[in-house]
DNA sequence: CTGAAAGCGCTTACAG
DNA sequence: CTGAAAGCGCTTACAG
């Protein structure tokens, strides 16, 4: 045979049909092992497109199918030990079952965090995974997710109202373990460094924590809540240093993360100010580095791959049912968390 | 009129032009600005098209334009501070220029790095971006990339003999700075933690390391090298441990990575020896980690986002080239490495 | 200024 | 068992 193909233009079904001299419909049909192809023609499809490096053109495909095989996930940050470790859950799975990941980050802002829900609406992905920014007041832009009949699932950062299945941890328990930890150990004088004032996920924390005092019978003490506006290490370190030299009687911190309490922790070092002896802390996540910084870290862990991997199983799920039409039944997982006992704070 | 769309179907250029009377071409051309549609046309089409949020059917236009719109990134590991805040700074910029990411992970096992690359290839990316993993030996999968004329940049871990464009730092240079910080600060037998044989990037290190030993007439001791085999928090730890119980006569170590820098100073921190009295450490990377481990590790500052954004400008600018037909001329880009001294080494 | 037509590369219902 | 035809939803060269 004189056929030559011109090697950077990629093989199609066409060339291999006509190579073979059969129609593309054959063709298509021999590689998709539909059942009404005769074995010897299936065998010269196959080796031939094996032979060209056939690969089907996912464009043309997409469109046929009204598929993307790829699934939009948005998170707040990635540079964020648990998001990462939810993202690497996602990816991995995802490509296990098929399907490619478009990673965006909102850096917890909103309008970036619509501008992006739209980016893969027009992408047509197969469904959305969220992570929600702490300033989403407006819901809107999930509810046009879910009215173009997207699946959609939110993780951990989630808006109850929003009609949709989510995957989270139950925040306000395990804040209530972390500060029932502390006042186990014989702390009396609890402080929370709580996160901003909308996200679920901080007032959650903030509950737990205030239930547990006042379970407990200790008085909740307004003065020795510090409102973390970023949740950055340094607001951890300043809040610690303020709180020292506020000179309140302290003897605990439960912080709503780990960097935060690490900042804290930095501070007390610097300050020769002794942990957990003179003050216990406790943080939430438990980042890689809670085991590391020293005194070690007392914290919640929170299960990120847990999360990612339980995340997208339930979005596939839903994607194979929307795909077949039928409706689908929303559901809320909760996933267990557990308090880390290190040395931060006293046995 | 009595025209009603099925509200669950998405708006086509076809449904938009038999509402207003035209065709679909004057519809498509109305909205993409053509300068041969009338400005009633152009308008009603315009408002039409908002009214009933018309956005393009991508998998059409990806089908027509041959353009997926989409980079593909392949990196060893996600949950780690440099290469987040590579992708980070990627998604940014990418997203700021008309393209989205999809992040896969090697976790520096080379089959699974290959399937990524045919799955890339497979969705048709615009463009590909890697860091290699450690094992990478067998450099065909990377030729495939530049067969298919998809245009390849590799970024920190890359191979020299690929030709391509490639954004790296000076490892070698890098780690000669770091090593003449603690020849400097006068250590005399300094050990070298170094990363797996086979990297490029732990070689350059490594022969970095030993020019500066040489250069200052210090003796360079084989007996002093530690071979990292998964560059570990655990593999610093038991390095520095079997180092301390060797008695060798040692006062610093320069470590492959911050992350076994700091197995090292947990270590020595138990063993109650001091740093840096006793031993100084230097690490690389500037993981965030860094500046808050006590005490703090001093380091060589790898640029993450400056990595990510200089290996999309010029990921960008091949696939521009490539549509074009022009031919391509490959660059590598060497960004510059800063020692930071921080309180692991002396001053 | 407008539109008919071809075509991107597949899939699949249908006819033979 | 095979294939012609329609169609997914666009874009664009071409004719008028």
């Amino acid at each position: 045979m004189f056929i030559i193909f011109d090697y950077m233009e990629p093989v199609t079904l066409k060339n291999i049909a006509s190579e073979l001299g059969i129609s593309v419909t054959t063709a298509s049909k021999a590689l998709k092992n539909y059942p009404d192809v005769s074995p010897k023609t299936r065998k010269a499809v196959v080796d031939l497109a094996k032979k060209l490096n056939y690969t089907p053109n996912s464009f043309a495909v997409n469109l046929r199918t009204k598929e993307s095989k790829i699934i939009g996930l948005i998170i707040p940050e990635i540079v964020h030990h648990f998001f990462s470790s939810v993202i690497n859950a996602i990816i991995k799975k995802a490509e296990k079952k098929g399907y490619l990941v478009i990673t965006l980050q909102s850096n917890e802002s909103d309008k970036l965090e619509e501008k992006q829900i739209d980016l893969l609406l027009d992408k047509r992905v197969d469904g959305i995974l969220m992570s929600l920014s702490n300033n989403r007041k407006d819901l809107s832009p999930l509810k046009k997710i879910i009215e173009s009949e997207t699946p959609l699932v939110l993780f951990d950062k989630i808006s109850k109202v929003i009609n949709c299945s989510k995957v989270i941890i139950d925040d306000r328990k395990a804040a209530y373990s972390a500060t029932k930890h502390l006042i186990n150990s014989g702390c009396k004088n609890i402080a929370h460094f709580r996160g901003p004032l909308n996200p679920q996920n901080s007032i959650d924390r903030f509950l737990g924590y205030k239930k547990a005092i006042e379970d407990y019978k200790l008085t909740f003490d307004k003065s020795l809540i510090y409102t973390c506006e970023k949740v950055t290490y340094k607001e951890g370190y300043n809040f610690a240093k303020q709180l020292h030299l506020s000179n309140k009687k302290v003897d605990a911190i439960f912080a709503i993360t780990d960097l935060v309490a690490i900042g804290a922790i930095t501070y007390f070092n610097e300050a020769n100010i002794k942990i957990p002896e003179q003050i216990s802390i406790i943080g939430f996540s438990n980042w890689f580095m809670a085991s590391v910084i020293s005194p070690s870290l007392s914290t919640v862990d929170q299960p990120g791959n847990e999360m990612g991997k339980t995340a997208l199983k339930l979005l596939l799920k839903e994607i194979k049912a929307t795909k077949k039409g039928k409706k689908i039944e929303y559901k809320t997982i909760v996933l267990p968390t557990d308090v880390i006992c290190r040395n931060s704070t006293k046995k």
